[in-house]
RNA sequence: GCCUCCAUGGUCAAGCGGUCAAGACGCUGCCCUCUCAAGGCAGAAUCAUGGGUUCGAUUCCCAUUGGAGGUGCCA
């Protein structure tokens, strides 16, 4: 065997990709590229119940939407598979009967009826429910055998020591120790021949000959149940790093289930598949010596060390994602941005009339997630209402009357443009504006705001006007300004 | 209940016996500016509690509290 690095990634395929499990994926992968080994993907579907129809093809189609490409795995095959768990079904039970053999494990049929009324009993007591070993002691071998041979149902329980310890040693969480008594003698093969995770995942990873297992905290308390397995075949195993979860507040979990966003489902809202892996990466896991926070993947190849993980749960902050969101659109090129953008921005604009490619470059540095577009372009589509209140403004000091004036002023001007672009439109203003005796910014303020109804725009008053176009543009000013006449009788008047 | 694990600002985090306890997001203020955003500057905000060990604890040990996970023929 060689000293290959080889880690993988396990889901079951029960789901949508959460992120947590993204996380997982991601550092699973990170770990085997850093050491140049091997990244594979493995499907564990022992649990035919639990299987969502469609599942497995979301988690490959994840993955790479992800960029985490695995070397081997269920649809593009290698040297150790198959990979997924139901295809190996017949893999299982000779190892099992191997521990069975040399005692480590034993045939158990006693019913699920009786065990959960067992089960439940214990906990009326208040106690924990520990598997007698019955079968173990009342059912030798041979006789075994023959009831199976005859038919009979039955599983193959792990026997674990009634005394001693039993531990393990992980990469982040260090030596974990438990004593064998507190242990249960789990179900390794199940009645329909299937294995459990128990005993799955220990087999397959030493036939996969993966050297670091990665995966959730969950598995923290029963990995010293698994170095038994190890032991008891007299394997080798593997190095554990085990993470903990993607929380979506101090207590709970992430889940789809209180509308917390898949991977999928962030991308679909117009997160950048850069950003959410930056940002996860992130997410409970810092580099050592440097304060940067924005890296590709490479970068994160280059610098991922477990050693920098943290032990504690990490809750998922939206507003980070999102403002790394940001930090992505705006280093896009800004013909990748347009093309990006366009689908979004044509929910509510017109395909003609208007130049979007200008639009693109003024909404670029203003975007943090692409799905916000709609609602900042839709004023340039439909003239919002608006109160004449937004014409007044302390900073740029401007009333009412002074916005009356203002707009009054303007007009002339802008029709004396020559042609209605952006440089002319602000050559042509700014030089009239000190005629006008009046501020700058009261006399583009209240002009922005008449001819787009809102204090917030993506660009200044020259930008929205070049957009909206002459006809618009004065359309817009007229109507606004015949509003404001309304609410200034005496101004009119004098 | 029992077992395992965890504990630095609101959030992500650096720290690994002696620091004025980094940095980032968010928040507040200022600057820039025709609005917003971006950018620049400044600010508020943290070592869960109680015992030890030590000349000295955020850092080591113990307890408490809080939280997570496990306790399935689920993974």
């Amino acid at each position: 065997m060689s000293d290959t690095v080889r880690t993988r990634f396990a889901p079951s395929p029960t789901g949508y990709l959460h992120l947590g499990g993204l996380r997982t994926a991601l550092y699973t992968y990170l770990l085997a590229r850093k050491a140049h080994g091997k990244f594979i993907l493995r499907i564990e579907d022992t649990d035919q119940e639990r299987e969502v129809p469609g599942a497995v093809d979301l988690i490959y189609k994840s993955m790479h939407q992800a960029g985490l490409d695995y070397d081997e795995g269920p649809d593009i095959g290698g040297d150790y598979g198959p990979y997924i768990q139901t295809q190996r079904r017949d893999l299982y039970p000779k190892y099992a009967w191997q521990l069975v053999e040399s005692g480590h494990a034993y045939c158990c049929f006693c019913t699920k009826e009786e065990l959960d009324a067992q089960r439940r009993e214990a906990e009326a007591k208040g106690e924990t429910w520990k598997y007698n070993k019955k079968c173990l002691h009342s059912v030798s071998l041979e006789e075994a055998k023959r009831r199976i041979a005859a038919g009979e149902s039955y599983v193959i329980r792990q026997n674990v020591p009634l005394e001693g310890k039993a531990s393990f040693d992980d990469l982040l969480y260090g030596h974990v120790e438990v004593d064998c008594s507190t242990l249960d003698d789990n179900v390794l093969l199940k009645a329909d021949g299937l294995p459990t995770y128990n005993f799955a995942n220990v087999v397959d990873d030493h036939l996969m000959a993966i050297t670091h297992v990665t995966r959730g905290t969950e598995y923290l308390s029963s990995a010293p149940k698994y170095n038994l397995l190890y032991e008891a075949f007299g394997w080798q195993p593997p190095l554990y790093l085990h993470l903990p979860p993607v929380m979506k507040d101090s207590t709970r979990k992430l889940s789809k289930r209180y509308g917390d966003p898949s991977f999928e489902d962030l991308l679909a809202q117009g997160y950048l598949k850069e950003a959410i892996i930056n940002f996860i990466a992130l997410l409970g896991w810092a580099p050592k010596d440097t304060n940067e926070e924005i890296f590709s993947m490479e970068d994160l190849i280059r610098l991922f060390d477990e050693r920098g993980l943290n032990k504690s749960p990490a809750i998922f902050d939206m507003n980070k994602l999102t403002y790394f969101n940001g930090v992505y659109i705006r280093r896009l090129d800004p013909a990748a941005y347009e093309e990006i953008a366009r689908p979004w921005l044509l929910k509510v604009l017109p395909e003609e009339g208007m130049d979007l490619s200008r639009l693109c470059q003024l909404l670029q540095g203003r975007t943090e997630v692409f799905s916000q577009l709609p609602d900042m372009v839709r004023f340039l589509a439909d003239m919002p209402e608006f109160s004449t209140d937004l014409y007044i403004n302390k900073k740029s000091k401007c009333t009412l009357e002074i916005a009356g004036s203002a707009l009054a002023f303007i007009r002339p001007v802008l029709e004396s443009i020559p042609e209605w672009t952006e440089e002319k439109l602000h050559d042509v203003v700014m030089e009239a504006i000190p005629e006008s005796g009046m501020k700058t910014s009261q006399v583009l303020w209240p002009f922005r705001i008449a001819i787009t109804g809102q204090a917030a725009t993506p660009g200044g008053a020259f930008e929205m006007a070049y957009l909206l176009g002459r006809q618009e543009t004065l359309r817009r000013l007229d109507a606004s300004a015949q509003k404001l006449r309304l609410v200034l009788p005496e101004t009119q008047n004098a």
